[in-house]
DNA sequence: TAGATTGTTAATCGATTAACAATC
DNA sequence: TAGATTGTTAATCGATTAACAATC
């Protein structure tokens, strides 16, 4: 009886966010930590909304889901609002990533500086061919794919990108399931099929491509 | 009163389509090529739907948006299906593409060979780098971005990637703009003005991550 | 105080799913 | 024919917008 109150109310306060709000919550916290660089304090969700092309009631509406941040009459606190983002999302910390494929794209990956400020650092790089492993890249050794699992175990780490060719991406994303990794960001042109509870998201900008040429002519 | 019927019946006919299902359109083009590549000739909504998780019930509403492309009982035909697809998407025909910002992932990006097949072609690159402009990438002699307006405009092309930083992001995608370019693939992580009518598609690993981030403890 | 802007509710809008007659 | 699968309609579900009392 009292155990079934608990869950009940637990389930009240955890409810579930959708994931297009989600979806949001980094494009809310990059342009808020852009304001921040031009040195602005205190923003509103017209002026926010603006910047975004988003509507202010959908910003107000998906911010409401996680606390009362903004003052009637002033709005938002900059600092603050990133701050409190960054909880949400988990950043105010650092996840080590893997990166699994030394191709140019890996290289350009493993040399962007544009990960640390946003919570995430490569800590590892793989590759399969025996040319690249050993090689440096971007102050790491590329290492052997042979030795992910273990490796990647070992270290604990949660959160892969994937830059292989399409027809080996299956079987990295095997790999780093197996290895307890449990968000991909996957570069490969195909669908990965992991079990439930893996996170996955895709970069292909074939599809962003055709998704434009449809409105052209 | 001839001339506003026909408007009705025009309006009628080329009824809008959500842009959410726009975007659906090339993912099921990319699995049906592949299914193409196994050698699949048949397939049905139920196929396609297991291989891309989504529901069958949603791939036959969004193909009869176009056409009634399958027949009851025996499904879709593979090839027709990706001929559809591809005219629909308008990639039954080569875009060139300009490119700007020849760093490492500009580098990256002019190497690919993922695009021939799927449409598309990069016809010249830029960058405002001295040390850069002159270079050959993939093939490509590096232009100055000074010429970018009129070169662009002189092979009217009408789709670019931009892969310069994001403090300069903004000024180029204006120079597209001016160019004639209706279609920019924009991997600097900023938000990009443009005209009404110009498509923007945005590539930004750091927002896929913290995407997922939320997810994880 | 007067003006501005929040958080929230109710109304609207749009997208997804279920179901099934049509038919290959 | 019997089984399978489409295209489409109606029902459901979910997301966005409008509006406003509360209040800084």
């Amino acid at each position: 009886m009292y155990q079934s109150t608990l869950n009940w109310s637990l389930a009240i306060l955890d409810k579930t966010i959708p994931d297009v709000i989600v979806g949001r919550l980094p494009r809310y916290l990059g342009t808020l930590e852009q304001m921040e660089r031009e040195g602005i304090n205190k923003t509103s969700s017209q002026e926010l909304g603006e910047r975004l092309n988003i509507s202010a009631a959908q910003i107000r509406k998906d911010l409401s889901q996680f606390g009362e941040f903004g003052k009637q009459g002033t709005g938002y606190s900059v600092p603050f609002l990133v701050e409190r983002l960054r909880s949400i999302l988990k950043v105010d910390r650092m996840w080590e990533m893997v990166l699994v494929g030394a191709g140019d794209l890996g290289h350009a990956i493993a040399r962007y500086q544009g990960f640390t400020d946003c919570g995430f650092t490569i800590a590892m790089i793989f590759d399969n061919d025996p040319a690249k492993v050993g090689v440096n890249i971007g102050g790491f050794r590329v290492e052997d794919v042979a030795n992910l699992v273990s490796k990647v175990k070992s270290r604990t780490i949660q959160v892969a990108m994937i830059t292989v060719p399409a027809s080996s991406a299956q079987a990295v994303a095997d790999c780093l399931v197996q290895a307890g990794v449990r968000a991909i960001l996957n570069y490969a042109p195909t669908v990965l099929n992991v079990p439930s509870g893996i996170r996955v998201q895709y970069i292909d900008p074939v599809i962003h491509l055709q998704r434009m040429t449809y409105y052209l002519d």
